[in-house]
DNA sequence: CAATTAACATACGGTTCGTATGTGAAAGGA
DNA sequence: TCCTTTCACATACGAACCGTATGTTAATTG
């Protein structure tokens, strides 16, 4: 009983410290939060910061891998309740580019995770999200839904299409216009990758 | 005379200003460029920086800048060669991609880039190459050549989806393999784009 | 030739990060 | 129950870096 919530304790500090990270890093940025301020509006200090997450980059990396599971989560909620796989992989892309549109997503994963982190593209984090739309396109693929072309290859440019994308809509003078036009074009693109062109 | 030299002088200043900042900038990325370091090298001091450029962000600032004009004359170029649009269009892509490879464009623009200046959806720079390329599309929608979609959505997601493939190639187990799996898929969704299906 | 401007250097303060050390409470055994 | 050990977290300290404020020297102008 004790240990519980001995470790309990632990798992809340974390948590918070967390939470007040993704707050500060969501809005303000990386560059700009300070880790007095951060632990501070936790209410701890920075001892118990690099004690549990070494330096500012552990941290960050906490929440930008907490950030991922629940995008994973969601991702595949869409594409599990569909039949059609490639109708499932179409849902897919656009909760991905719905994602990408959140201010929080943009700013963390989109902007200041690569540069902090270095090259996102192998990370272990991210690659959730990537390694599910590449096994999807394979079975696809096989299905001969598909041309004949690497799935991981698609997955790639259909991501990097998308997070562009996003972030040009996010900061367009008229967002829904500049979304519905970015949806067609996209569609297009897609339907290049058809086995059988409609 | 003596004016030249004045404005020699200073011409020269900057320019070694932002050769260190860009040798800086380009291997150990922005936040770990030490400004001291930086006008060391150049033979300078911190003065002459702040003095030309503000601030280190207006300083990165003009170095982008600078990479930015190099890469749409290396495109136009490119797009200037060819006679066909269409092909032009495609060669202009597979030239994106071949610079969005190189490691000083992808630790400068790609990757710092968006993270220091903000989102670069907006700037007057590296908005230089969408613009080329998006009215580039504009014609060949007007041609009939592509089917009827907004020419600026296209050039969005084909720009991002080099983006992010090059930096998948570039750190790639195989980057020779990765190559010619995304330019096979690239080749692909561009065909989605046309107004007549082959 | 004198006065002014401006390009750069020097000096300083404030902020922030990471580490090294200290402390108090929980965990586990006798 | 009590003692020892461990560890989660706080406190204290040093170093680096950025931006500004001030000084200096050389070129420009009337």
């Amino acid at each position: 009983m004790a240990r519980r919530l001995r470790a309990d304790m632990i798992a809340e500090t974390r948590a918070s410290l967390i939470a007040a990270a993704r707050e500060a890093f969501g809005t303000i940025g990386y560059a700009a939060a300070s880790m007095d301020e951060l632990t501070a509006a936790a209410g701890l200090t920075r001892g118990a910061l690099y004690h549990h997450f070494g330096d500012k980059k552990g941290l960050f990396a906490a929440v930008l891998d907490q950030i991922d599971a629940e995008m994973t989560v969601r991702l595949r909620a869409v594409s599990a309740k569909e039949e059609d796989r490639w109708v499932g992989f179409r849902n897919e892309s656009a909760a991905y580019l719905a994602m990408a549109l959140e201010p929080e997503i943009q700013r963390i994963v989109l902007r200041d995770g690569p540069a902090v982190l270095g090259d996102p593209w192998n990370w272990p984090i991210q690659n959730d999200c990537i390694r599910m739309m590449t096994q999807g396109l394979g079975e696809l693929v096989e299905d001969g839904v598909l041309a004949p072309l690497d799935p991981e290859a698609v997955a790639r440019l259909v991501v990097g299409a998308t997070q562009h994308a996003a972030q040009w809509i996010a900061h367009a003078p008229e967002p829904e216009a500049a979304l519905r036009a970015a949806t067609a074009a996209f569609d297009a693109m897609l339907d290049g990758l058809l086995r059988k062109k409609p």
